[in-house]
DNA sequence: AATCAATTTGCGATTAATTCGCAAATTACC
DNA sequence: GGTAATTTGCGAATTAATCGCAAATTGATT
């Protein structure tokens, strides 16, 4: 079974409002200091979360630390994740763009595309300057 | 500069002979060490070839090791690859296909898609079946 | 609102993946 | 073949992440 703490719900809302970032356990733990929480409790969470499909882990090039994201909000549902390989942000393809991709890898390669499980790598607009 | 070890060689040849799968570093050691690569090796040469753009990491869910695969072999070259979630496999998209979604991805969200290093999952059409 | 079992927390200690420091070995170049 | 630059292997060090456990919190029951 599963308690509501204070800490879980902490940290959701923390996800909640920052959707399109990505954040290590320790910069969450930093950010939400105030809000006593230790890092345990922040790994813990994490964890759960991603094993739930409310978040998700990546890393970024030149760091071994592991970053969180939020996936899960009601954006986040049937269309593709681009996710840049510099900064570890992931950003939302609009549904009409990913449908388009959708069908056409449909019908040109008889391959059903997943767009919940898939993620296109690449570089974001920021990063590319 | 750069110069060109037997230990590099060994890694790069085996990256190129498993172009489509993801390996720890432990699990490269481990396979390679009848060639003679230390684990300090087989660290660093990734941490370069990953800043070249030759190999990605990645993470699995559940698991705190880092994941490399390479992603700049010759046939794999400017397409994107479908891996099907039921069997494992993956297969091409052909190039005219992928440059299609590389272009309008770039061009409605200003994403620059890295066909090299993106996976497409889904269902193949054999498994659909 | 007191009791109680289940769950979660925080702390400190531990683990394990990755990185570092340095002497010895290898490479490229003359 | 000599020499400087680079890379290697080893073991030690670092550090993100996990674990163990006693104390605190939660939610259900009365």
């Amino acid at each position: 079974m599963q308690y509501n703490t204070k800490q879980r719900e902490v940290l959701m809302s923390f996800f909640e409002s920052h959707h399109d970032q990505a954040f290590s356990a320790e910069e969450i733990a930093e950010q939400l200091k105030s809000e006593k929480i230790s890092i345990s409790a922040v790994y813990r969470n994490l964890a759960e979360l991603e094993k739930d499909g409310k978040i998700r882990k990546n890393i970024k090039s030149g760091n071994r630390k592991i970053f969180y994201q939020f996936v899960d909000c009601d954006e986040c549902k049937g269309h593709l994740h681009l996710t840049c390989t510099k900064c570890g942000k992931t950003e939302h393809l609009p549904d009409a763009d990913s449908n388009k991709i959708v069908k056409s890898v449909l019908q040109n390669s008889n391959f059903n595309l997943d767009s919940d499980s898939t993620i296109l790598y690449g570089v974001c607009e920021k990063c590319r300057k």
